[in-house]
DNA sequence: CGCTATTACTTGACATGGTGAACGAAAAAG
DNA sequence: CTTTTTCGTTCACCATGTCAAGTAATAGCG
């Protein structure tokens, strides 16, 4: 070929193979790596590795850069190395009212974020105020893939919304209208499964094959990764662990549970346990932390039996699967901060005693980590090697 | 060695590609099946699966059947038909006072069981009686190879008894120990995986690509199938669901919890609930269950209390896990006669609202069935793809 | 300086498992 | 007897991966 490749014309990663699609997971994943380390990594011989990157090569897919400074004794490994920012996707939090959206790369990063109110979740309005913001966000990027996250079952890699509750919404063929009218291959997912495979592509559980995550705020939510794949179950309903019983006595939940996970965790659930004896109603839970700062007992121990709760669940999760890490989220997270006490207590009282201690993270972040979830769960779509399942014609 | 060319000459499994591997494995599970349905459950055009079937027929390691009676409209389809019975495997339940062994076909069907009753749990000593039961149960046959399942972290497919409470040993080279006395090749596999993996192989749960086991008996184990694979966890550490709290009041178990799994569902705690108001010491699980019959409330209310835990443990498997199936299965099983009520009962109420309703199935069996899934676990073994890892010489 | 050990990569022959397209074979339906 | 339908085969071809042998580049060392 002549002309130098522009940057836009490098392939799709979906035309690539699934032996190429390894290597191009493995070097977002870990930044340069040599032919000899991928080989490692990939548990494929030296010769593979010459074979697979010379085609990326040629088509500019990937470079090869300068020889790193030699730390071993033989021949120096030239690093092969993946320009990420040269594959955007965008990732979309669907919810009742907010649509919120970013443009990230490859590897996660996000560029740009954006958010529109939707006033109907009618489906068609719908589909229109995700058409606006993704092409006002995608400007003029060639957009490789486009993931949407929505409370819900959704299985893995889905394209249909089933009967969902928030949005009034059943048997809603979402991705292929979002996909029509943009012209971007479209992938729906669960929120809870978007935002765990955001964690673990590149965020604080980067390179764990084995996590959960767990989400507090207006509701409980439960990733799970197993062997480096996020679970969604046959149904897509996975992690339903809100209403976990806690303890036998408690505070009741919207659902009429006494002591279960929600009515110890949820943002509503702790600003009212701590506004009620105060006689406010309008506390936040910022207010409920500060409140718990000044030794308010009040909030002091209403945020120790969400700790305590959190605990509950880590340890039930761990004993279960034997998870060596979970971290924490949402924008409940908060709460922590005079929680993480009898959190570990209680993680400590309810672990089996031969399981092993799971790392507890906890992991700060806005809004946009949803819909930067949904990216990366569209990014890894495209690189998930086609499931080789002949279909007659 | 010389050995006759008899019938089996066959090749072993071991031999065989991943492409006939999964010809076999299919054939074991469906019985009789044409090409053309084996290209629809493995996802394979036609012209592959006569490339893959040919060698098969001509090693005889399977056969072509006469054709069914057609009640399709076009040409019938030739049976493939694969003798189980060829392939035998031997499966070992290794416990601190006992060897267990069978010898079971391919599809797990057990032709001979055995057990010897071991004094010392002594390396070498406890290597000898399992060679020993393996060369009587073998007899003539060719053994393909020989699964042994004990208590403990094993990882899947794993060859080193790790840190073992029960038996007092650490580190042990148990499946090369054994191989290298007896010929045979040997994994080894914690007992609720070989457990679980009889019942989705060839058991209650045949067919099911995601299920649970639950045992109640001594201890309580726990061994989850996701999409037809067992889980076994980075350690091998899965299932410790023993000690979950179950409520906040309740009998203490033998480490001091009050109110968890152990403490109401174990034989030894059911007994001593039972036993102790009446003033007895020796009362066994079906005199319990008897006196249940009789109307002694203690009784009753100690099997529904039993209930109610097995139900709360459902309800959080299926919960996290969104199980549609639990089979629940071990020599503790007797106390469901008078606990199911009450565990139907448990399992609605704790069952997320979303969350569908699982099949519970209660699987009654010998203790012959954790032999037995151990022989399955060879039998997965052997079929199991050899991972493609490169290894450099 | 040149030799050796070590590590990285390439080459080409080959094996395996998969596909599509064209075709032949056997049954039921009409 | 023809049509339809389904089953199975053949053959050319592709993708992926290995092995064995060789080339390339570096550090260490006499």
């Amino acid at each position: 070929m002549q002309r130098s490749p522009d940057i836009d014309d490098a392939p799709s990663l979906a035309t690539l193979g699934p032996a190429a699609r390894g290597v191009v997971r493995a070097l977002l994943l870990g930044g340069p790596l040599t032919r000899a380390e991928l080989a490692r990594r990939l548990g494929l011989s030296p010769a593979s590795l010459t074979k697979t990157a010379r085609p990326l090569l040629v088509s500019g897919l990937i470079s090869e850069g300068a020889a790193l400074v030699s730390e071993q004794r033989g021949r120096p490994g030239a690093p092969l190395v993946l320009d990420a920012a040269r594959h955007q996707f965008i990732g979309v939090k669907l919810t009742a009212d907010e649509v919120f959206a970013v443009r990230a790369d490859a590897r996660g990063r996000v560029d740009v974020s954006q958010s529109v109110q939707i006033e109907s979740t009618e489906v068609t309005a719908v589909v229109a105020e995700i058409v606006a913001i993704v092409n006002e966000i995608g400007g003029d990027h060639r957009i490789q893939a486009l993931g949407i996250g929505l409370a819900g079952e959704q299985t893995r890699f889905d394209d249909t919304v089933r009967r969902n509750h928030y949005l009034g919404w059943d048997q809603v063929p979402l991705a292929q209208l979002v996909e029509e009218a943009t012209g971007i291959p479209t992938v729906l997912s669960g929120d809870a499964r978007a935002l765990t495979a955001g964690v673990q592509w590149s965020g604080p559980g980067k390179g764990m094959s084995e996590l959960a995550v767990l989400t507090v705020g207006v509701g409980i939510g439960l990733g799970i990764v197993l062997e480096d794949k996020v679970l969604s179950g046959p149904s897509g309903l996975v992690g339903m662990i809100g209403h976990h019983r806690i303890s036998d006595s408690g505070p009741l939940c919207e659902l009429g549970h006494r002591g279960c996970a929600s009515s110890y965790l949820t943002t509503a659930a702790i600003t009212a346990a701590i506004g009620v004896p105060h006689g406010r109603v309008d506390i936040d839970l910022a207010q409920g932390c500060a409140l718990a700062a000044d030794g308010d007992p009040v909030a002091r121990r209403v945020l120790a039996d969400a700790g305590r709760a959190l605990g509950v669940i880590i340890a039930q999760l761990v004993n279960i699967l034997g998870l060596p890490a979970v971290i924490l989220a949402g924008d409940g997270l908060e709460l922590l901060s005079y929680a993480e006490d009898s959190m570990q207590a209680a993680l400590a009282e309810h672990l089996d005693p031969v399981a092993r201690r799971p790392k507890v993270v906890a992991f700060t972040s806005g809004f946009d980590e949803w819909a930067r979830g949904a990216a990366v769960v569209a990014c890894q779509w495209l690189l998930d090697p086609p499931r080789h399942r002949y279909t007659r014609p």
